[in-house]
DNA sequence: TATATAATCTACTAAATATATAGATTATAT
DNA sequence: ATATAATCTATATATTTAGTAGATTATATA
């Protein structure tokens, strides 16, 4: 399962994504309100989702946060890296959190590692090859 | 991520597997201290997959935990839902574990929901097409 | 029938994670 | 100067995860 955070972060990134070719900015409350997202954690998601590149902001007056890049360069693998970590089932099929599960002998003959390759490829596969404009133009089937 | 207890539970299913012809029952120390698994605990989760049908098991001297049906017969899938629960990423694609997302409005225009889709149906696709056979059986090359 | 064995049951505990909330501070446009 | 809106700091609470301790029950066998 992923994250309550994860999916809000997915959503609010939905928000600026419509709102990309206007190029304005989009205040954190307005945000809030239209995906009910409480408005304290959604500050804290967004001000993540910025320091890891994917938004910009803009304190004050007509302020509030934009996309950084056009969203069909932003992919759900990388929001949900941001937010939730690992997409592998297991710490030893990892690509980007790679580290030895802590319970195992040996990678090379561990029985239950292979399957979760496979798990980590087919979700990845999926994840990589989605972007945020793919979410919202739900009918253009991606892949 | 699955949990420690998933893979505790999935390697002394591995253990029960090459065992299953000789027909005997293997203790839960023996188990425990062939994986590695803290004994008390293996305990809880042997209990739980007998309780759910996957084992047998067989009270003192000469008793001790058998696989109750074949190896082959028995799917990863089957077992990651007794001890961890949904396999989707969300409980509006759960197959087996359904349930309105508390933070959703609605499942026809939630956006993110398609791709939790497909993500479910790739990893049920291999969970549910791998046995504990499989597992034991690395080579053989299932699907 | 007594005994050792091995699973089962009941009841905790500690640490980490998830899901938030409150209030002060800083930057900026007007 | 002022209002605005993001940012920072500090908690709070509930749930889940991972585990431990000790008593109880069922069973084979001597």
């Amino acid at each position: 399962m992923i994250s309550k955070k994860a999916k809000y972060a997915l959503k609010a990134l939905k928000v600026l994504t419509k709102k990309f070719e206007a190029n304005e900015p989009t205040l954190i409350s307005d945000i809030a309100v239209e995906e009910k997202i409480p408005k304290k954690f959604l500050e804290a998601i967004l001000l993540e989702l910025r320091n890891q590149g994917i938004l910009k902001s803009q304190k004050g007056k007509g302020g509030g946060y934009l996309l950084r890049t056009p969203p069909n360069e932003v992919s759900v693998a990388k929001v949900l890296r941001i937010i939730d970590g690992p997409i592998a089932p297991t710490p030893c099929v990892s690509v980007n959190f790679y580290g030895k599960c802590d319970d195992c002998e040996s990678e090379e003959t561990c029985s239950i590692r292979p399957i979760m390759l496979k798990i980590r490829n087919a979700s990845l596969e999926i994840y990589e090859n989605t972007s945020l404009l793919d979410l919202v133009l739900k009918d253009t089937i991606p892949l």
